[in-house]
DNA sequence: CTGGCTGCAAATCTTTTGCATCCTG
DNA sequence: CAGGATGCAAAAGATTTGCAGCCAG
């Protein structure tokens, strides 16, 4: 697994390791700053400059995706397999929906001029916390 | 039509009036910043504060879309009926998907214990221009 | 060893805000 | 007239960058 990184020309440094461990999992769609604050918990010399250099790297090699639900700040997932989101609109909580029954039959080709690569469904909803406190 | 306007609180300033101008009919999914461009020209006063007010007043009352298919800024778009959006992965460029045939078959409750008020998809692809123009 | 990575701080960019003044309805 | 809107400038956030030193491979 460590070997998996190494092969693709990416250094396994601590500070690296620390933010694989925190997004290994992770489900909680974090943003850059979140990702920051948890690691520099136990991790104080932490800078966000390598957080935002380490997620930029696993984008650039797709070990994570940037997701763009949230119109105020990135948010990012390390579960790079087909799934879409939802995102409350009352307290922002960002959950999965799988991409099961492959809701889209899209041709790949051929919208509006675009080749399409692929495609991601934000949905938009109120979360159970948030139905069941009223307004 | 600025009836309209006025019946839901909305105040028509000239500022207000060159913003709805530039917005009418635009397809090109502004940013704020560009709308700000756009009317300095031939409206030197135009402020951004006004720009960010007027789009978040229009935004509340369901004027307009908040659309966030691209990472890095807010985009809008004044065609509130249902589409879909895609974006060039080269240039950056947006474009509308309609929703016809409705591709979603998606129950309107139940998804990880959301209840869903709506969707939207992003596409992403490569536009005409980009594929003729090599990488 | 060496190129890539880190940490710090400053810079940049987008968006928001406070407030005195203005003007639409 | 009154309350909402404007313009300016400063503040607030998020993200990026320059650079000297460090360290994984």
């Amino acid at each position: 697994m460590m070997k998996e990184y190494r092969n693709i020309g990416f250094k396994l440094t601590p500070q690296r390791l620390a933010i694989l461990d925190h997004l290994q999992g992770n489900k909680s769609h974090p943003t850059a700053d979140e990702i920051y604050r948890a690691i520099s918990k136990r991790f104080p010399t932490m800078s966000f400059a390598t957080v935002y250099n380490t997620l930029e790297a696993l984008k650039k090699r797709g070990m994570i995706l940037e997701i763009t639900i949230d119109p105020d700040k990135k948010r990012f997932d390390p579960d790079t397999t087909a799934h879409h989101h939802i995102i409350c609109i009352r307290c922002g909580k960002v959950g999965d929906v799988p991409d099961n029954q492959s809701v889209l039959n899209m041709p790949k080709i051929g919208i509006r001029g675009f080749k399409i690569t692929k495609w991601h469904i934000d949905f938009h909803g109120i979360c159970k916390e948030c139905e069941g406190s009223g307004s």
